[in-house]
RNA sequence: GCGUCGGUGGCAGAGUGGUCAAUUGCAGGAGACUGUAAAUCUCCCGGACAUAGUCCUACGUAGGUUCGAACCCUACCCGGCGCA
């Protein structure tokens, strides 16, 4: 039996939306399924149980963060990811998990800002010439590191105490081998939106060939491929031909399922989410999709539009802890001064029934408390704020991406979506 | 009562003759956040015009020295500590 099987169960008619069963080696997943993200294998507030009761199905943590701390192999002893993690289905066994590459680290570590970084004395930045970027002042005096890529792989230092480590496609799998996830992601190249075509295409195929050998790193090992899936992912940034070609490429190399690459965060008002999601008729149309990164409500709906299946996105998490909650009128910064003598109850702020169930609410424990109060906690920097906002936001989400796939079941897909855009971006 | 140290913006606490409307932290206000180096980051935070800039009032109170004082001197008020 293949790792992963993805059944289609229902189409909506006047979009590519569908709804699916992804079987996985630790239990099925129903799609559309928005994937909460616990990077070091712990979503940040919120308890398994909770993420349970809310409705998620599956989790995904980092390969870079796990195999700095505490090292794959004791994920590996744990019994692997689920087990480590104390994630269970319903039935208690260990639930379905999805390990990310650590290529968005490539991104994220500097190496967006830094790609042709030398360091240069004080004389030499006087003669030095276009093309060899100065080492970014601002990235060193907040993170003290840098990420450099060549075409094996990737060297980087630990944010965690400055040591060197590197990365391969083939490395990258092996670890996540040992994380054991049900799905894993192919090692890549993130490029920031802003950069140039030039850079784009060449990070690109630098990508796919990325691909090709983490798909074989991954085939070779026999056991591994009966139990896990790996993902290829497509990028080519904010350019239509580039974006095309490499969902094409991906498609063709055979792997279990795609991955919607790039970083979707708007760039002066611009997102590539639309056009990312525009060539996803190069692939095979039963090949299962994930939205990397992709956790904006209505950038949600957008893709599950496009037929994108599964998502994940720090947003909810980061969102809550930060203060902000989502509500069907919008997201609502709650240490602002106006909530603090608002006793609304937060599940249902301006309405009268909450997006998630009830059932959902009072088994994840975060149904009932009221904005005022919530908006202490967070003022007070108590953590129980933060848990609350962050239990609360990712039952949001959940909730919005499990009423599509009722909505598209039923077919009232497009309605569901107007009807949740109109009042989320009423403003 | 005597001695001594100190009184600075909501709080804590720098500054000790001009470059001070006054460093910094907290609190407060606003904003950001999309495969988490993020319980983080950015901006504002005496008043008035309400950006820049300009002006005004300010470093316990009242005087004084000085071209110029939060900073030096005198008195007073208040607080900590020590001795009675």
């Amino acid at each position: 039996m293949a790792a992963l099987t993805f059944s289609i169960t229902a189409r909506d008619a006047a979009s590519k939306a569908r709804t699916g069963v992804l079987t996985t080696a630790h239990g099925a997943i129903q799609t559309p399924a928005f994937v909460p993200v616990g990077t070091k294998a712990g979503v940040k507030g919120v308890l398994p149980s909770a993420l349970r009761a809310l409705g998620a199905q599956v989790v995904l943590a980092n390969t870079y963060h796990l195999y700095l701390q505490p090292g794959a192999q004791v994920v590996q002893d744990a019994g692997g990811l689920g087990a480590f993690m104390g994630w269970q289905n319903e039935d208690t066994t260990t639930g379905p998990t999805i390990t990310d590459s650590g290529g968005f680290q490539v991104f994220s570590l500097g190496a967006g800002f830094d790609r042709k970084v030398v360091r240069v004395t004080e004389e030499e930045k006087d003669t030095s010439t276009e093309g060899v970027s100065m080492y970014d002042e601002d990235v060193q005096s907040q993170h003290g590191q840098l990420a450099i890529i060549d075409e094996e792989g990737v060297s980087f230092t630990s944010h965690l105490d400055g040591t060197l480590h590197r990365f391969t496609p083939e490395r990258s799998v092996e670890l996540q081998h040992q994380l054991g996830a049900d799905i894993f992601f192919a090692f890549d190249e993130c490029t920031s939106q802003t950069e140039p075509y030039e850079y784009q295409k060449e990070a690109m195929y630098r990508t796919h060939r990325w691909a090709d050998r983490s798909l074989k790193a991954h085939r070779q090992n026999i056991d591994a491929s009966r139990t896990q899936a790996i993902y290829g992912i497509g990028q080519g940034g904010q350019f239509p031909d580039l974006r095309r070609e490499s969902t094409r490429a991906i498609a063709e190399m055979g792997f279990d399922g795609f991955g919607l690459g790039g970083s979707f965060t708007k760039t002066n008002g611009e997102s590539m989410l639309p056009l990312a999601l525009s060539v996803l008729d190069e692939l095979p149309e039963t090949m299962p999709v994930h939205g990397l990164g992709v956790g904006e409500p209505g950038d949600l709906l957008e893709a599950i539009a496009a037929g994108v299946d599964t998502f994940d996105c720090v947003a909810p998490t980061r969102l809550g802890r930060h203060g902000t909650v989502y509500t069907r009128r919008g997201p609502v910064h709650l240490k602002k001064e106006q909530y603090c003598n608002d006793f609304t109850p937060l599940s249902i702020y301006g309405f009268t029934k909450s997006i998630y169930s009830d059932a959902a609410g009072s088994a994840s424990g975060v149904e009932g408390f009221t904005l005022a109060y919530v908006s202490h906690l967070l003022r007070a920097n108590e953590m129980l704020g933060q848990i609350i906002a962050s239990t609360h936001n990712l039952g949001f989400i959940i909730g919005l991406v499990d009423g599509a796939r009722s909505a598209i079941e039923k077919g009232t897909f497009a309605s569901y979506r107007e009807d949740f855009v109109r009042e989320y971006y009423r403003s």
